[in-house]
RNA sequence: GCGCCCGUAGCUCAGCAGGAUAGAGCAUCGGACUUCUAAUCCGACGGUCGCAGGUUCGAAUCCUGCCGGGCGCGCCA
């Protein structure tokens, strides 16, 4: 409000120069030097060549000319080449505590995605083996935007996309079929091509233990939907072995993907990942959505028939050459099931997809949004974010992550490893596209060196000393305005500054899908509470400074509460 | 060959809708607990922002070309 005010007096100062506001795009900004006061113009700078003057000489005829609020703008300087700084009245920012205060859990929404209805998928891993790394990656990073998006002001669903149909499958459940009948101690061969992961042994000496009875304990995971849609197979195991090959496969396939569906559940839940629905692919085959899509891109000329398959234009769009929707065996490839696939997102009212993939995925890109516009959907609509990939750092070296080795490589093991916060951390440190190296050893420090921690233990401190508040009797009672005027100390200052951000952090972070934003503004406001109950003493013999103080930590408590809760994170009250 | 990502301090990374002396953490060295959690804080050391051009009043940031590292380029999914 008060930079609402300050552009408002700016652009009315410059109509006398002919400037208004269709004419100029005001970048107010915070300096980064608090010397540099509370916020920045660059405006001269931007119309000194425009106007034929000299940047410095017309930044001074701007700031004697503005009017601003006495109660609001402390003082308008000229700096540098030619910027114009704003410092603010000492209640100016002070006040803002007692708004954060109030809101409490609420402090950081705005409305800043307008109600835009999105759906973002990620992880959706094939339902043929455990979740890895790069998953947990993409369950950091999706499941945090869903929140962040929730916080600014979108309307976020989340998904994932089950891919329980096609090769893989089959391929999964003649590997399991197989390693069930070793379990029986009968002969067997996992396929060349199958899966010959340790964890599909492990699936069918369970199976063969417990039969069926598997699928009672894990239907507790179920909300019902997931089992409900995926036809469970009748009878035990045994009876599935005297069915006929096809049969047998499929029922020893949809078996062990419910498993494991069951089990990705469970390890997302352990990440505090929680997805609004879990799509079939199936239910793409069962449904008519295949030949609607086909029909939609046909209707749009972008179609034709070439060497016995079906291709679509993808090249009018910008990719690099065209591609098969259905080979010419007649059956699809996967791409036209995708397609289906997302034309469901946008007939269930999506006005913007967000995809998240991983980093062999990134060829992908082009024809996928290429599809959307031939099926006429705007640029834009579908947005493909790749996550780099993750190396495991240990003892200072990659660890090489082999499946037969047997070393830490699914998500569960890192999370018993390092623990859910301290994944999640380190996961949304860094950009998107970034390669990242996630150090182990640092990760299993509970020390200063170990971002995650410092962050958790500034709220643990902040909680000790209201604590000690209470048991010594101080009244739990938000300071007034005058009261907060005695935040004099540099430190109380730089708190007072830094805690208003959430809001614009929490709606830039949407915006620009960064939520690395979210860590490094969680590191600058535990530093600065560090600081400051470094510097001065909370609970004194003044009740009003004391009052004063206890507000200032209170707000500070309430940011870094939200922005942890924002990433999947605890805000612990001891540790 | 084409495309995507990355190249900033010894290490891991910020900064990049152009803006005022390039910032953190770790590591190294030196300080601060009779006082609300020292899992903390303060200080010192440390950089031709991969290289070369260009645009600009101003470039780590934008454009072009190189160099180096990672990944991707199927009628696989």
């Amino acid at each position: 409000m008060i930079e609402r005010h300050i552009e408002e007096a700016l652009l009315h100062a410059l109509e006398a120069y002919g400037v208004f506001e269709e004419d100029v795009q005001l970048e107010l900004e915070r300096p980064k030097d608090p010397s540099h006061g509370d916020l920045s113009s660059n405006v001269a700078l931007i119309l000194a060549k425009r106007l034929g003057r000299k940047p410095r000489e017309l930044a001074g005829e701007i700031a004697a000319t503005v009017e601003l609020d006495k109660d609001l703008v402390e003082s308008v300087e000229i700096a540098g080449p030619g910027f114009i700084n704003f410092r603010y009245a000492h209640t100016a920012l002070t006040r803002p505590l007692l708004e954060i205060v109030e809101k409490g859990e609420h402090y950081g929404e705005s409305n800043a995605g307008e109600g835009e209805r999105v759906i973002l998928e990620y992880i959706s891993a094939n339902p043929t083996g455990p979740l890895n790394i790069v998953s947990a990656r993409a369950a950091a990073v999706g499941s945090t935007l869903h929140r962040v998006m929730h916080k600014a002001g979108y309307r976020p669903t989340s998904e994932f996309y089950v891919n329980n149909a096609g090769r893989q499958v089959r391929l999964f459940g003649e590997s399991l079929r197989a390693r069930y009948l070793q379990a029986k101690g009968q002969e067997a061969e996992v396929p060349e091509d199958g899966y010959q992961g340790e964890y599909v042994r492990e699936i069918a000496a369970e199976l063969l233990e417990r039969g069926v009875a598997l699928f009672d304990e894990l239907k507790e995971l179920d909300t019902g939907r997931i089992i409900g849609e995926l036809a469970v197979p009748k009878g035990t195991p045994d009876d599935w072995l005297e069915l006929d090959e096809e049969e047998s496969t499929r029922a020893f396939g949809s078996c062990g993907i419910i498993i494991l569906l069951l089990s990705h559940r469970r390890t997302c839940r352990r990440f505090a990942v929680h997805f609004d629905s879990w799509y079939l692919e199936s239910e793409i085959h069962q449904s008519n959505r295949i030949e609607r899509a086909l029909k939609l891109l046909r209707d749009g000329g972008h179609v034709y028939e070439k060497e016995g398959a079906v291709w679509l234009r993808t090249t009018d769009f910008g990719d690099e050459k065209d591609r098969v929707l259905v080979r010419s065996d007649g059956t699809p490839t996967y791409f036209l099931p995708d397609i289906a696939y997302h034309l469901s997102k946008k007939e269930r009212g999506a006005e913007l997809a967000i995809d998240f993939l991983g980093p062999d995925h990134h060829g992908y890109i082009a024809r996928m949004q290429a599809a959307m516009e031939c099926l006429g959907y705007p640029p834009g609509w579908l947005e493909i974010i790749i996550l780099q990939q993750v190396n495991l750092i240990q003892d200072g070296k990659p660890l090489e992550m082999s499946k037969r080795a047997g070393r830490l490589v699914t998500m569960d093991q890192l999370i018993d490893e390092v623990g859910r916060d301290v994944a999640r951390f380190f996961f949304l440190a860094r950009k998107n596209s970034s390669h990242l190296d996630f150090d182990l050893d640092l990760a299993r420090q509970q020390s200063n060196d170990n971002p995650g921690w410092y962050v958790k233990y500034a709220h643990a401190r902040i909680c000790s000393v209201l604590r000690n508040a209470k048991a010594h009797g101080v009244q739990e009672k938000t300071a007034s305005l005058d009261e907060l005027e005695l935040l004099t100390e540099e430190s109380e200052i730089a708190l007072c500054r830094l805690l208003p951000e959430l809001p614009g952090i929490v709606a830039r972070a949407a915006a620009a899908r960064d939520l690395a934003r979210l860590t490094r503004f969680a590191i600058e406001v535990a530093t600065a509470f560090h600081q400051f109950y470094q510097q001065c003493r909370i609970l004194t013999d003044d009740a009003a400074l004391t009052r004063a103080r206890l507000t200032l930590s209170q707000a500070t408590r309430v940011v870094l509460a939200n922005t942890l809760e924002l990433l999947g994170m605890e805000a612990p009250e001891r540790m």
